[in-house]
RNA sequence: GGGCAGUUACCAGAGUGGCCAAAUGGGGCAGACUGUAAAUCUGCUGGCGACGCCUACGGUGGUUCGAAUCCAUCACUGCCCA
């Protein structure tokens, strides 16, 4: 199966330029995806961008990940109603750098194979760059009517738009172009891959590479993801999923993709795992027939976080969501090993307390919200507890004011606070 | 430089002298039902020692018994003209 009708089946395909396929036929292709280092890790909204770049190696081809050092310093309009922050140049360098790092584990940089990733900063090119030299050699080419009559641009033009835009933002999609134009002629590359978002953008690129130097490239893009129930995908109350583990941890990592609903659960599957076209259609049909087993859910969240984290992740957040969301009880969380306790609560915010306030005892509401900062307010934490929605060590809280003495602790140094179905946190004592 | 419009809670957005911790919608959180899903219904959504107090409607100063609301001034934003 060659990387197109790879690309169509998972439904990756938005939009394509004509004459893709027929490119990727007749040789090597080497194609690039954009990213944004606007922080040090990669959120799973990069992950499509990362997905497409790793088909597109395993289908033999040369994938060339872009990181965006200058343009991150501009900031892209598409998709934005507002003026972006900018970056200082010392941030974007770390940032660079990790980003690196984690890209490494999914694309094989090292190998001798022609196709072999790279790694490629326009930074490192657009640095030298005279602003005279660009607007008479680039600028000359494009007009700014052509410009002007992209979907980013007319947005923030209308005068609907709470913000307007600056020149600076008015010149990404060049700068983007531009860069589309150095791999071309520098790497031999002729295909830009992104979000649907990037259409424009990337386009901007190939108008470039025909006017400037008669020659032909590619536009690809896949569908943004979304939520079925039209929500932002890859957000969670407590921010973004990120990809590293010091921000988002395997566990809640791995709790991300089991809670994806029915309605995007194949959809994501085809996306974000390399799960065979049979092996899904044979996972639909579970779920059709059992759906309250959730198997698409269950390969969706292995696949993923085993890609990037790792076996051993994966099974410690099996076992850990097993003990949270079983039918436990206070009982059974008691018999607990120290060890398995520590094992299944590693990735769950924890706090800190120390064993002399337990010796008087102290109400609930002074641990939780003053001793150790679990609820934002004492306002907040009574609201919960009158709605049934605090559990201390799986058994509810019905008083705010309630003594808690060490008697009640796990162990002798644990307490088990849970907020709702899914948030828990753990206290330790020393 | 000139003219006009604007700045209210997480976001959008009403309120134009007391009835305002501020309508409404969205989002978020929690509860019920469920399958850790969706849909639906309910409650909450500034803080606290809580029938009260404090802090808050861009900043500052003023008018007034009383200001989100009126005046002055500054800052910021958008649109138009030069």
């Amino acid at each position: 199966m060659n990387f197109i009708e790879e690309l169509t089946w998972r439904g990756m395909i938005h939009d394509m330029m004509p004459g893709v396929g027929e490119m990727l036929e007749k040789k090597m292709g080497v194609g690039y995806v954009g990213i944004d280092p606007t922080a040090d890790s990669l959120h799973i909204g990069h992950l499509v961008g990362v997905m497409m770049l790793k088909h597109f190696q395993r289908c033999g081809h040369k994938p060339i990940a872009l990181v965006g050092g200058a343009t991150g310093m501009i900031g892209d309009p598409s998709g934005k109603s507002q003026e972006r922050n900018l970056l200082s140049e010392e941030t974007l360098r770390h940032n660079q750098e990790s980003i690196k790092q984690q890209l490494s584990r999914f694309l094989d940089f090292d190998s001798d194979a022609p196709n072999a990733a790279e790694l490629v900063n326009n930074y490192d090119w657009m640095k030298e760059i005279s602003f005279l030299a660009f607007i008479r050699d680039i600028g000359k080419h494009i007009t700014v009517n052509y410009m002007m009559a992209k979907d980013s641009v007319k947005k923030r033009l209308n005068s609907e738009a709470s913000e307007g835009m600056s020149f600076t933002e008015f010149t990404y999609q060049l700068v983007q172009g531009y860069d589309f134009l150095y791999l071309y002629q520098h790497k031999n590359c002729t295909l830009q891959m992104g979000g649907s978002d990037q259409w424009g953008n990337i386009t901007t690129g190939t108008e470039l590479i025909r006017r400037k130097t008669d020659g032909e490239a590619f536009a690809l893009t896949c569908p943004l993801i979304t939520k079925a129930d039209g929500g932002k995908f890859g957000k969670t109350e407590s921010g973004n999923v990120w990809l590293d583990r010091r921000y988002t941890s395997p566990y809640k990592f791995y709790q991300f993709w089991l809670n994806v609903s029915d309605a995007d659960a194949e959809k994501y599957v085809k996306i974000f795992t390399f799960l065979s076209q049979e092996e899904i259609a044979l996972l639909t049909q579970q779920q059709q027939e059992a759906p309250h087993l959730r198997p698409l859910q269950k390969a969706l969240a292995r696949e993923v976080t085993i890609m990037v984290h790792s076996e051993e992740d994966y099974v410690s957040a099996v076992e850990a969501s097993n003990i949270l969301f079983g039918n436990s009880t206070s009982d059974q969380l008691k018999k607990l090993d120290e060890e398995t306790l520590l094992a299944v609560f590693d990735g769950v915010p924890q706090f800190e307390v120390s064993h002399s306030v337990f010796t008087e005892g102290i109400k609930a509401i002074d641990l939780l919200v003053e001793k150790c900062p679990v609820f934002p307010s004492k306002g907040e934490m009574r609201k919960l507890v009158a709605g049934g929605g605090i559990a201390i060590n799986k058994e509810k809280l019905m008083d705010s004011e309630r003594l808690f003495v060490t008697n009640d602790l796990l162990n002798n140094q644990y307490l088990l606070v849970q907020k709702g179905k899914k948030n828990y946190y753990l206290l330790l004592v020393k």
